[in-house]
DNA sequence: GAGAGGCGTGAGAGCGCTCTCACTCGGTCC
DNA sequence: GGACCGAGTGAGAGCGCTCTCACGCCTCTC
């Protein structure tokens, strides 16, 4: 199929010769240049300079057995994590801290069912190191794969319970999605709201429900009614809104699970002629992208370290891959929660 | 470093022992199977199944030279290509097209001035088949690189001069910038409007200097009062929209850059107490994201196909990748312009 | 001055695969 | 009936690198 004529690169025989020493000097010249004497250090690094010369990674992955670099697993793009900011922010953050190693990332999007078995398929291959997974829901067949062929991997966000039953030992980064629902809700309280009514995410998602128990942490015998699942979509934020309202017109805020929903609602209460603050206070989360600024009022919400995040699950990662064979000398590594932080705006 | 203890996985050679056959054969077999037996053919077929085997890609890329992989190289991520909603998109389209080719995206950021010697060697090191880049400045030393190596390169977005003079059958993937502004500002002038000014974007900027050409093609002699350089931001848009409406008070539209721009401006016109769109129409550009849709009223604006860009420079690259040795038979391969199309809501 | 010990270097095997080339074998042609 | 042929198969070289191991040389010790 691909039929690239290859622009003929300098081998390391090649430099070798030029330097007149033999090919294994001149690659540990290359791999660090330990244990050689300067002078032929020298006449080696000049050779490299003068052809030009870039080592041929498949021939020393062949060998080593090691490829820098790492897949980056993100099932249904549809989904919230490729939504757009937050799948940026994320790679950025992977890609920094990969660059800073010499590894890189390479990408594998899952878009259809057929598509698990290409990326499995891929991964099984040995082209990548190990693996960073976005994977959202309990039937991903992904982790299994990435356990059963021994691949380091760590997942973005906290797996559900399903992925997790497997091995306990499991390594993720998540945002603190329950102590930042906790922020939020304490600060409408602060404000001396008590109708605070929320609209989650879709429940099935991991996030959602750490940040309704977050809302129930700190409201403890909440309302039933004030609380109805959105789905993290504008138009999911402005039909939970109207039945909040319709429910319950005494209710006198709203933490919405999502910065998108939240901006829905905001609509929906500016609609029915709900002032905001005043009258109704709105708390988001996520404050991505310009969201939270864009809506009318801007929004206060609660800020999450994406991209901090990212540069974690590769650190992490590449960590992992450090690890000396010998279990005695492994150094313990643990999940991460990174912490979220209330950003205040005018509408509460 | 990376002391990955492998998962040893079964060989080529395993594969064929257990079908009682050469590794020649067990190769056909592999890669297709042309000219081999059926009967032979199957028991391969079962030995690989049984045993597992996954070919090791190193070793296939050390002999064919092709590593079925292309490195997707942004440059600038504070950039607008990098600004979330393209970012995206863009990655999402690539990814499709290469995935149906049993290729990988190697995602290669460059934050810094000093990672353009990083991806610069790294694409050197013929870790990748082709490269997609997007780049935005006329500096960039990639496009240099590329060329030097006679590596096939796509561009996203039309490269500006200093790229172009390089190479005439350069290869890009753009927008119709110019046609869609067009077409915003024939929409305006067909509403009745006769005093429409221009935000445009950072004019260093090839798609912003595009969209002002298309919008001085329609209004061929447009008070050069009415136009003001902003940046692609809402504040950029707020302080654009300010200095416009203190320029020409008497202003009846406003055809924005971007739909960030134009958000920006819709909140001055609010705040200066100009109704939208009814003492002035607005028009953004993009509608990528929910952006247009949160706005209040929700923006009339030019949609871009993001993804088919994406999809596009993909498929241009893997077409430039098959083509046979011979010049002559080459099939011919040229730029694309991707049409846009004005998406009506409220604003305008 | 002879033996021990270290350090620096080179020879060579081998990573897992592809691909060329030579060989075999059954069938066809004159 | 022997030369020819094409299809199917296997042997083996070689892609560019790393890494082990053995060897040579130099310094040190008694």
């Amino acid at each position: 199929m691909h039929d690239r004529t290859a622009v003929s690169r300098p081998t390391l025989e090649a430099v070798a010769a030029r330097a007149g020493v033999s090919r294994a000097t001149a690659s540990r010249v290359v791999n660090g240049g330990q244990g050689v004497r300067t002078a032929l250090v020298e006449r080696v690094r000049k050779a490299v300079d003068e052809l030009g010369y870039v080592p041929n990674r498949a021939a020393r992955t062949l060998v080593t057995r090691r490829n820098d670099a790492v897949g980056v697993v993100i099932a249904e793009p549809g989904s919230r994590v490729f939504s757009d900011p937050f799948f940026a922010r994320h790679l950025r953050g992977i890609s920094k801290e990969l660059a800073a190693h010499d590894s890189q990332p390479v990408l594998l999007l899952v878009e259809e069912a057929g598509d698990y078995d290409r990326v499995g398929r891929y991964l099984a291959g040995g082209h990548v190191d190990g693996a960073l997974l976005f994977s959202l829901h309990d039937d991903d067949p992904l982790p299994a794969i990435t356990r059963r062929i021994g691949m380091p991997t760590v997942y973005g966000g906290r797996p559900g319970r399903a992925d997790a039953a497997g091995d306990r030992s499991l390594l993720y980064v998540d945002s603190d999605n329950r102590g930042g629902a906790r922020e939020a809700v304490r600060h409408l309280v602060g404000l001396g709201r008590r109708r605070i009514a929320h609209i989650a995410g879709p429940l099935d998602q991991v996030a959602s429900v750490d940040r309704l128990d977050g809302f129930r942490d700190v409201l403890i015998d909440a309302d039933p009614r004030l609380i109805v699942e959105g789905d993290f979509t504008p138009g999911g934020g402005e039909r939970a809104m109207a039945e909040l309202l319709d429910r319950c017109p005494d209710l006198d805020a709203v933490f919405a699970a999502s910065d998108l929903t939240a901006s829905g609602a905001l609509r929906v209460l500016r609609e029915r002629g709900r002032r905001v603050p005043e009258d109704v206070a709105v708390v988001g989360f996520d404050d991505v992208a310009e969201v939270a600024e864009l809506t009318d009022p801007p929004l206060t919400t609660v800020r999450q370290d994406i991209e901090g995040m990212g540069r974690l699950m590769a650190r992490l990662l590449l960590r992992s891959l450090e690890e000396p064979d010998d279990p005695a000398e492994r150094l313990p590594l643990s999940s991460v929660i990174i912490p979220t932080r209330l950003v205040r705006r005018a509408s509460a």
